[in-house]
DNA sequence: GAGCCGACGTTATACGTAAAACCTAGAGGG
DNA sequence: CCCTCTAGGTTTTACGTATAACGTCGGCTC
């Protein structure tokens, strides 16, 4: 299948070395101290030199009966927040001997085909983020040991959880807003099917309804910017008196409602404050420079990668959401008069 | 290392359903017409089903000598671009009953270190996107069947290569500007050395060259807003008579450009116009709108991987550059008057 | 009624590796 | 001189799958 001559394997090393496969293996494998001599250990590395020997991996992986391989499962790489992710979970997997491989889910966020039937290759666990309920029985059909990320624990089946503290930054977010002074809001949320948007939305009136004198209405937009610029073009023109605040569940959406702002003439933040949540390379793009709910993306895919090691070696995974942080930046201010 | 009980294999599923193991390969493989009577093939899909079987891939790879799994190697995943390319060429490679597992490269677009000592996947061929020349030749340690994309043809050391006209975009730009009357040029370049942006820079003196009373200056910078809003900001206080038109290797510098011309007073594109170069959502996010050069990466990334797939076939890989089309927006207009 | 064939399986084998179990020669002790 | 120990290997086996090669039993043909 190569180029005509196949790859060479142990064998056509042991035999160019003149010795036995086993004691290729032994060396290759590090475990020669005391069982073959210096002299024959370093026949045979040349020898593999030589050859341009790479172990095969499916051999060794059925020999061993693992993998040292992890399916890391997200949604659409439309964002660098996964890939912030991925870099976290990487980084912990390798100092632990383990390899990621990414399989980024077609259908988005919402259910999964079966990751498997691509990503083919042969696994020792999975960790699966921002991933739908029914996607989630897919993938408990191969019962490999499953960590989810940003799901709900309570849904979740059993499988471990690891969680950002979402709904406290939704919580800093309206702290500082009411602070402000602001009580006519706008929730410009993801019309997306999935427990963490479903989070932010009731953690958000949650706050709110304790604030007399407050109102809250929503919009609901595809995560794009187009789908946000006309969500919040209709919301904001219709709705009487106008929100001064508009909070929008995560930064591309913030950017769509900037958009839709600056059609409808509205100043930012004179006329109306935006605030966003993850923090991307976005946020401080556009003018003015988002006030927004940074996530740590690499330490979510670190704590992941952790939790999925632990269960892999019987341990009982550590809990614990991850903080996050309210960065203030220009688009929120008190609200203009009227 | 499953929990407790081990995964039950196609003997397993032979014994409940008192046949042989063969019989069961034959079954689930769907090989079984005139080999197995119609009530015994359900007899094991039922057993199959109950005990929740699924195939070893570690042992079916070994057996078949072929995994149906490649490797894409991307730089670090910071735009959406590579995940088009990963979409596009994960459509075809499912077309064909292959899987593609993402790479993301922790050193970015420059040198990697083994990508097969992270991702253990066994493979049957990589798809190497936008890597430098060192990478390269650790990648080509696995003789592996290789494609190369957006790379020096030249420098491939006989891999097969895919690209996108990136040059010709350049000309666009360049014809584009020129013919609003531009010229005095400052070139925001990317400070990575990789083949695709040296080429933008040679492409875009080429052109300039031609036209009598053009002048070019050249500002380099890291691939980061805040590292492209000092470069730039240094570049365009320093230069005098002050360039008329930025032309950015990217749409990401091309945003940093932005803030830096904020700082300075200068009104885009009154004062100065802009390009970038991808067409990546960032460039409708941003006021006004910019001029860029849209790459199809969903079609790169087919492209890729049918150039994979002839390799491994033995057949020789279609060539030709994918056409790119400039796409005007607001970031562009004549030069104002001095 | 000998020969053949199709239907329905089973047995045996190989893929490449890791490692347990085994072998052999020489050194050293008693 | 016999026994044991160690260095330095080799032989063998198992991982789980796919498939080539091999039965076996009726029924049909001529």
């Amino acid at each position: 299948m190569a180029q005509g001559s196949t790859r060479p394997t142990s064998r056509d090393v042991a035999q160019a070395a003149g010795v036995s496969q086993a004691a290729v293996s032994l060396v290759l494998g590090d475990k020669w101290r005391g069982r073959v001599s210096e002299a024959t250990a370093e026949r045979v590395r040349e020898a593999a030199r030589d050859l341009g020997y790479r172990p095969n991996l499916a051999a060794r992986n059925l020999r061993l009966g693992h993998t040292r391989t992890v399916l890391l499962v997200v949604p659409a790489l439309t964002t660098e927040f996964f890939a912030g992710v991925y870099t976290g979970a990487a980084r912990v997997a390798a100092e632990h001997g383990f390899g990621v491989v990414l399989y980024p889910s077609p259908e988005g966020i919402g259910p999964a085909r079966d990751p498997f039937a691509s990503a083919q290759a042969a696994l020792d666990g999975v960790i699966a983020s921002s991933m739908a309920a029914d996607a989630l029985t897919a993938i408990r059909g191969d019962q490999l040991p499953l960590v989810m990320l940003d799901s709900d624990p309570q849904g979740s089946l059993g499988a471990a959880t690891v969680n950002l503290d979402i709904a406290d930054g939704v919580r800093q977010i309206a702290e500082h807003l009411l602070s402000l002074g602001h009580r006519r809001f706008l929730h410009l949320a993801a019309d997306v099917p999935s427990w963490t948007f479903e989070a932010r939305a009731r953690e958000l009136s949650e706050r709110l309804r304790r604030v007399p004198g407050t109102s809250i209405r929503t919009a609901r937009a595809p995560i794009s910017i187009e789908g946000a610029v006309a969500a919040t073009e209709r919301a904001l023109s219709e709705a009487r008196p106008r929100p001064t605040a508009l909070v929008c569940d995560d930064d591309k959406l913030a950017a769509g409602a900037y958009k839709a702002a600056r059609r409808l003439g509205l100043r930012i933040p004179d006329d109306v404050s935006v605030t966003g949540l993850d923090d991307l390379a976005l946020a401080t793009a556009i003018d003015p420079e988002l006030t927004t709910v940074r996530l740590d993306a690499e330490l979510f895919g670190e704590r992941g990668m952790r939790a999925l090691l632990a269960v892999l070696e019987g341990r009982e995974p550590e809990g614990g959401d991850i903080p996050v942080r309210l960065v203030v930046r220009g688009s929120t201010a008190p609200p203009g008069r009227l």
